[in-house]
This record gives structure tokens, sequence and C-alpha cells, in this order.
RNA sequence: GCACGGGUAGCUCAGUGGUAGAGCGGCUGCUUUACACGCAGUUGGUCAGGGGUUCGAAUCCCUUCCCGUGUACCA
């Protein structure tokens, strides 16, 4: 017998595991590889991201497939890297610099230098979510690495860029766009939050200007650009102010003369239902403002100060200090009506969680491409996602899609590739419009490389939205080989909160300029949760660290944890005791191939006889194969880890092993003995390999130290092709088959009958009980000698005339009347109110049954099977009542 | 407002028309020679509420309530 430690120890075991892997290639992928493709491309973590559990979730299931594509027989491709997540890794660089002494700014810098800085912070700390992801044991071809500014992807986006110009679905505009007051930058619509906030509402009096007694009331959330106020809107329609059109009113701060103008837009039922136009600071009020020809006076800086030397006592203060310093003012003049709680929404920053600014900028746009294929694709199968509900988001949002602000006042991420002639830089910077037609009078020059001539020209200042680059993600990762072999890739895996940051325009952008689909399949991961149901968040502290978790419970134990409550359609709600289970799964694993391996070598026996048990697992083995690839194709991997788990511990270790054990007791007869080990290495060789794709690493260790390695030319687990599942029983016809499972299943359910029997009479751990059976079915020596060592009895009588003395505890069970003769310790009562009791529930049973069938309806309309089942239900139930009732009898 | 997802045992979740399930937890026992990260037994449910369809509903339909998500508008 080997010397193996008792519990199992994950931490060197996957260490040496993913070590042994890479060395020996088994993630690498090769392009020219005749076997079929399968690839995933990772949704590339930022640089300065740390793994949490969604990417825990998000790369498990990933190499779940990967590994389960590796088993079938295909070439993959897992290809990894990382984002450069723009604004998230400038800012991390940018904290850097304030906490010098003194504190240093990006400006302080300069862009050239702090460009390098954000390069060498990148060197040193970018790596370590892949690190961290080669701990969960993710399979990915690491030689692969790609980042999003790498040279070649660089280009790529460039070239996108300037395709995409000279089309004309790039222009460069003057448009209200999400302004963020703190980064200093412009953002997409998506980057922008809309938060219910508690705000609120005041009700400002504007005097008419021919008419010192008449006031017009005007609700506004936002005094504060009173002073940029060029008009006051009411509907058309409204009774209320119907003469005062084309008359005017005083601005109430900044004071001057605007006009009342009628605008469809507003709405006769809220506030007082007039609006003051404030064109600079809101997007429907900008607008109305170009129907109307309106002026814009913009009175905020970009960081949010009020710029308004006009109104000195505004002039320089926060935007949310002179919200309330304006009502203050208006309030002193009596020009404040009534100011009120109210509940509305506000955008805001994804990025730096302040309220956005609508503000006039001068940025670059896109009109997306392919939108119309893109759509098409998701609708008509082409792409399928999954859960399939997904897809009505994905439609909905492109229905409504706008143009992409692509532009951002940032210096890390990809220049936008324009350069302007140095002669007439600062006049095109302001020009209106820029299209393709500049470009075409030499105006400006847009490409992949700078221009010849770069002492001519001036580059424009502006970076690219990060999701810029990303969106070219599947095919800008891929050299022309590897794209002729891996693109399309077959499965993507990400979460919903990025359909359209990414998935959507992956999708365009591959049509665009990859000729197809970026992938077959998007499987949308759940968002895990804590057990409060709460997003995962630093500030929260809710977040467990997985490394953590992967250190107390192994990288296995966590995959399978968490693989056993990843639903397909709803959150996850984590919590840990699923974790733990995984390890103590592990530790399950472990200890029943340590007990294979103390009972040494099997003989090689080329005809083992098997018996009922043995039978039995190998089926249910067959249909755990299955199981796993119907759960798998469907991505349920949720059910896919239940079945795994319920088929070792409950089938295979609670049942079969504890049903051979004494198979392999010394003194055991060699060919029964040899037949158990058969099974047992049987079921341990396809069970491993089935396992191995969601806990590769004690899959592949215990699949070395089983020995089963040696019989594949020492090849790991992992590259060896998944074991036939056709050849288990094959030479047994169909009816051995399901006589042995009858059987089987028999004696495990007589099995625990006799277990509770015993336990009721305080006997559960005497081993010296008989039992005897009066069979209703054939119950041979091995059976009744399994049944002896599952029940923990001496023996078991299998004796049809048995006549029990009065009081023998007994059982119903399906081997027939189960009898634990207690010698001379009978207690008649208590036998008499166990078997009244159990005549109670037949009663309610056959009383249920019968109305059933009372009932003429359900024997006419219910299927004839359905029926037929009940009518036999019935007939048990009876039957068993009649037996228990002569046993009650015969107690009296 | 609109759309989507969910509400099943104390907890986390399976269960798509035919006898309500698993794991954990709780409670009783057990150092049973692979495993106390374990074994055996046991407890525990108006399947959110109401209505309907059906011989039969956790499951299909309608409706209400609650939780979550997305999206639009918000002066």
């Amino acid at each position: 017998m080997r010397e193996l430690p008792k519990a199992y120890e994950p931490t060197q075991v996957e260490e040496k595991w993913q070590k042994r892997w890479q060395e020996e290639g088994c993630f690498h992928a090769d392009p020219h590889s005749a076997k079929p493709a399968y690839s995933i491309v990772i949704p590339p973590p930022n640089v300065t991201g740390v793994l949490h559990m969604g990417h825990v979730l998000n790369n498990t299931i990933q190499d779940i497939l990967a590994r389960r594509a590796r088993q079938e027989g295909r070439e993959v491709l897992w290809l990894p890297g990382t984002d450069h997540a723009g604004i998230a890794t400038q800012a991390r660089v940018e904290k850097e610099l304030a906490k010098e002494t003194p504190p240093r700014t990006r400006f302080d810098v300069g862009r050239e230098d702090f460009v390098k800085m954000v390069w060498a912070w990148k060197e040193e700390h970018g790596g370590i979510i892949i690190k961290q992801l080669k701990k969960l044991g993710c399979s990915c071809d690491w030689e692969r690495e790609r980042f999003t500014m790498d040279p070649g992807y660089a280009a790529a986006v460039a070239r996108v860029f300037t395709d995409l110009f000279r089309e004309g679905l790039i222009y460069r505009g003057l448009r209200m766009v999400n302004w963020d007051p703190v980064l200093l930058t412009a953002l997409s619509d998506e980057e922008v939050i809309m938060t219910p906030s508690k705000s609120k509402l005041y009700t400002v009096r504007y005097r008419l200007e021919d008419d010192p007694n008449r006031w017009l009331l005007v609700a506004t959330t936002r005094p504060e650009t009173i002073m940029a106020d060029v008009a006051v809107a009411v509907n058309p329609n409204d009774p209320r102010y119907a003469d005062l059109l084309g008359k005017k009113v005083i601005r109430p701060l900044c004071e001057t003369p605007i006009p009342i103008i009628a605008d469809e837009h507003v709405e006769i039922g809220f506030g007082t239902g007039a609006l003051k136009i404030t064109p600079a600071h809101d997007r429907v009020d900008f607008e109305v403002g170009v129907r109307f020809g309106l002026k814009i006076i913009d009175v905020l800086t970009a960081d949010g100060h009020i710029n308004c030397p006009d109104c000195p006592e505004l002039h320089g203060l926060d935007r949310f200090a002179a919200r309330d310093k304006s009502a203050v003012l208006l309030r002193e003049k009596g020009l404040l009506e009534k100011e009120e709680a109210y509940d509305n929404n506000v955008g805001v920053s994804q990025r730096s969680d302040v309220p956005i600014e609508p503000r006039l900028s001068m940025q670059w746009f896109l009109r997306y491409p392919c939108v119309q294929e893109a759509k098409d694709a998701v609708s008509n199968g082409d792409i399928v996602f999954r859960p399939a509900h997904w897809a009505k988001t994905y439609a909905h949002w492109l229905d409504g899609i706008q143009d992409w602000c692509i532009s951002r006042q940032l210096w890390w991420g990809h220049r936008i590739p324009v350069w302007y002639r140095k002669e007439q830089a600062a006049e095109l910077k302001e020009a209106p419009k820029l299209d393709a037609e500049d470009e075409k009078a030499g105006r400006i020059y847009v490409g992949v490389n700078p221009p010849d001539d770069p002492e001519n020209w001036v580059q424009d200042e502006d970076a690219l939205d990060t999701w810029f680059s990303s969106w070219l993600w599947p095919f800008a990762t891929m050299d022309d080989e590897c794209r002729a072999k891996f693109y399309p890739t077959s499965d993507l895996v990400t979460g919903p909160d990025i359909i359209f940051f990414w998935v959507s325009r992956m999708i365009m952008a591959g049509f665009r300029f990859a000729g197809g689909k970026p992938f077959s399949n998007v499987f949308f991961t759940s968002i895990v949760r804590d057990l409060l149901g709460r997003k995962m968040s630093k500030s929260l502290g809710n977040s467990p660290d997985p490394l953590d978790l992967i250190a107390r419970y192994g990288a296995d134990g966590l995959r399978f944890g968490l693989m056993r409550i990843a639903p397909t359609g709803t959150d996850v709600k984590f919590d840990e005791k699923q974790i733990e289970e995984g390890k103590n799964f592990a530790n399950k694993l472990y200890n029943a191939a340590r007990f294979r391996m103390m009972q040494g070598e099997a003989s090689t026996d080329p005809a083992p006889h098997f018996s009922a048990v043995h039978i039995d697992i190998l089926s249910k083995l067959k249909e755990l194969h299955s199981q796993v690839a119907d759960s798998l194709g469907k991505y349920e991997f949720n059910a896919c880890t239940q079945a795994l788990y319920s088929f070792f511990w409950n089938e295979y270790c609670s049942l079969f092993l504890e049903a051979v054990k004494n198979d392999l007791r010394d003194g055991a007869v060699p060919a029964v003995r040899n037949a158990t080990l058969h099974t047992i290495d049987t079921v341990l060789r396809h069970y491993l390999a089935l396992l191995a794709p969601i806990m590769p690493h004690i899959a592949e260790e215990l699949w070395e130290s089983l020995g089963y390695a040696a019989r594949h030319d020492g090849k790991p687990l992992m590259l060896t092709e998944l074991p036939d599942a056709d050849v288990l029983l094959s030479g047994l016809d169909e009816s051995e088959i399901s006589r042995a499972r009858v059987s089987a299943n028999a004696l495990y359910e007589t099995a625990n009958r006799a277990r509770n029997l015993k336990s009721e009479y305080n006997l559960a751990t005497n081993k010296n009980v008989r039992l005897v059976v009066k069979p209703a079915m054939p119950v041979d020596a091995d059976l009744a000698s399994r049944l002896a060592l599952l029940a923990g009895a001496k023996e078991t009588l299998v004796q049809a005339d048995y006549s029990a003395p009065r009081g023998t505890p007994t059982a119903l069970t399906p081997f027939g009347e189960l009898f634990l003769p207690l010698e001379g310790l009978v207690d008649v009562e208590a036998e008499k109110s166990r078997i009244a009791k159990e005549l109670d529930k037949i009663a309610k049973e056959i009383s249920r049954s019968e109305a059933k069938l009372g009932n003429a309806s359900f024997v006419q309309r219910a299927p004839a099977e359905v029926v037929q089942q009940e009518q036999d239900r019935l007939r048990d139930w009876k039957e068993k009542r009649q037996r228990l009732t002569a046993m009650l009898t015969s107690l009296s």
C-alpha cells in the first residue's frame, strides 16, 4: 500500500501541472493543423485590472469550452490579452503623480513623457491579471498574448479609422456631447449612467418686459445656468400662454430681455408649462436653439465652474455651489417662487462618478457601419445569443443607434491618425466640418503612418475611445495565417453589461473589416452578486479575492464550486460555502483514487465476470457521458457539474464502492476481485476525462498517479482524446443490462430500508445483526452478501418460508419482505406503532390515487399510459397495505 | 413609462403539464481501514398572492405584489 496523505492538497499539484502543460506546449494552437478549428478570444481585461469573481466565472467557462474542444479532437486557439483601457490606466498613473511631493499633473509632465510613464507602468504592473488567470488554470495560448496597443494592433486601429473616414462614416463636428468635468473629456452615451437622484425643483419668476406686474413662472433644476438662458418656451397649444407668444421676459440673472417662443417639445402638464431654453447646457435646449436660430451662451468652464463675469456673485463658483448660491440670489430678489424636493435622473460618468455636463464641443464621431448586417446576423440565428433574450436588448439598441463619439481628450490611447497642415492648423481646428474632402484638398492628412514630412503637420490632440480598439479584437489579434484557420471564432463568453460597448460593435466591425461575423455563439455569463444580491464592488468590500479563494480551496475547488451555482439565465449569488463544496469534492475524488491505489494492479484477466452492480455503474457511466455532452452542448455548466457531482459521490462512491468493498478484501475470489478492479479503473479513467475540463489539475494528477497516462504513451490527460463511451458494456445486450440495473437498484433500495430499520431500533452501528429476506424476486448469493455489506449486517438469509417471531421489525422492499430478527429484544408495541404509521401514509396515497382513478374524465382523457401508471401505483400500494395489515394482525 | 429576468425547504439553487428535488444548514448517532473536506439516519415546502385553461398546473394564460437588470423621458 502506498502512503499518501489523507487529504488532498491542491496548491502544489496545481502549480506543477500549470507548469507542465505549458512546457509541453499543451495550450499552443497550430494554424497548420488538419484538425477542425475551435477558437475563442478572451474578453481582454484592463491592464489595470486585478482578477475578480466575474473574471473567474467568465474564464472558467472559456477554459471548460476550450479543454472540452481539445478532447473532442479540435485544434484549439484560446487567445489571451489585455486592453489598454485609456481612462482607467491614465487615471492610475495620474494618481501616482498626484502622490508625489510636490504633487504633479500630467500637464506638468508633458504629453510625450507622460505617455512614456504610462508605458513604464504598464510594463511593470500590467501583467498581474494574466498571471492570475494562469493560476486559475486557464489554457490560453500564452505565446499569443496580445495588447490593444501592440504595434500591429495600433496599425489596424489607424487603418480602420482611415477607411471609415474616407468612406464618410467618421467625421468631426461641433456637437452636444457628454462631458466629464473631472476627467475633462467627452464620453460616449454608453459611458453615462442615468442615476436616480434627490434634486430640487426651483420655480423662478420671469417678469414680462412690457408689463412689470405680469410674471411667467418657470420650473428648473439648474438655476445656475439662468445666465445662459436665451428664451423661454411654452407649448403652442397651451391656452394659458397663447397671448404671450412673441413677447419677451426679463432673464432674472444677468438681466436682459429674452423671447417667449412656442415649441412642441414643452409638456403642458409639467411644472408650470414654461421651459427655460439654455442651448449651451442642455441637449434638448440645444436642439430648440438650433430650430429657432438662438444664440449659445456658455457659462461653464470645462471643469464645471461658472464662467460669467457679468454675474460676479456666481463667477468662478463650482457648479453645485453656484446652484445653491443662485437660489439665494433669486430669493433675495424676490424671484424665487418656490423650491421643492424633486426626484429625477441625472447622467453620471461611469468613470469618474460625477454628473456629466451636456457640452458643446468639437469631437470625432462614427456613423456605425454594417448595422443591418449586424442586426440580421443575430435575428437570423447566424450568431446565437445565449440566453436568447439578450437578442432583444441587442436589437433594441441597434434600432435606436446614435453616432458614436469616438474622441477622448486623453493622452493614453490610440491617437487620432489625423494631421493638420501646419499653416492652416489653427483655422482647421475650429472648422465646423471636416471630412474626406479636406483630405483630398491636402489640408489634412489621414493615415496609418505619420506624413512623410512631419515637420509640416500637426497631429490631432485627441485619443480614441478604448472601445474603438477593442471592437477589432477578434481579428486584429490574429495574423493572416491564424485568421485563415481560426476566424470567425467559435464562442464568445462575456458579461451582458458590455453588450453595447463591445459585443455589438465587434459584430459590426467583423462584417465591415473581416469579411463576416466575428463569432458564432455568444454566451452571456451571469453577474456575480453577493448574498444580499448586490453587485460586487470595491467600495462595498463584498468582493472576495479569487486568489485567496484559490489558496484556500484550490483553483479546481473554486472552478467546480462556481460552476455548480452558475445558472444560465440569472445572476449568481456568490456563497463561499459553494466553493468549499468544490474543495470537498476534490478531496472526495482524491480519496476515491487513493482507495484504488491501495489495491494494487489488476491482472490482465481477459474475461472479468461482472455482477449486477458492475454493469449498473458502467451503464450509469455511459449515461454520464451523454449528460455531459448534452449539457455542455447547451452551455448548461451547472447541469453538467451537477451530473458529474452526483454520479461520482452518490452512484459511484456511496453505492457502488460500498457494495463491492468485500470483493477487494483479502481472501476474495481472485476473479471477482479482478472484475471489480477492472470496473473501478474503467469508471475512474472515463470519469477523470469527463471531469477534466472543469477540474483540470486534479484530474490530470490522478490520471497520472493511477497509471492511466502510462496506457496512453505517458501523454497528459489534456492531450488525450475523450474515451469512447460506446465500448462500455459492449458485448452485453439490452435485456442483460436492464436486468442488472433492476437488481442493483433493488439492492440499493433494500439496503436503505434495512438501514432505516436498524436505525429505528437504535441498531445503526450494530454490525452483528442478521437480515432475512422472503424473496419476491430472485436474490442470489451475490446480491445477498452485498446487501449485508451495505446495510452493515453480519449476513443476509434468503428464505422463502421464513416465519418471523412475533413482533420482528419488518419492511417491504424490492427484494421482498425484509426482516430484522431481534433475537429476544422484540418490542411488540413499538413495531405495531411503526407499522401503523406506515399504514397511515399508505392510506393517504391510496385515497389520493383512488380519487384520481375515480374521476371519469381523468380515465377518459388522460393518455392511456398515465392512467396505467396510476393503476399500477394503486395496485402496489394496495398490496403493501395488505401485507402490512397482515403483519399488524400477527402482532396482536 | 417600456422591455427583460427572477420569486420553489432556514440558505444557494435544479425542476416546461402527470407522486415537489439536490447540496448546504439544523437535529440524532458514528474515530465503520479511501475520505470527519467523511459515514448513516432525520427534520424541513399554501412552489409570492389571486383568477383562469386543463382530467390534471410549480410548470401554460391573465392579474396583483415584491426583488433585480436594461432602456427612454424628466424643466
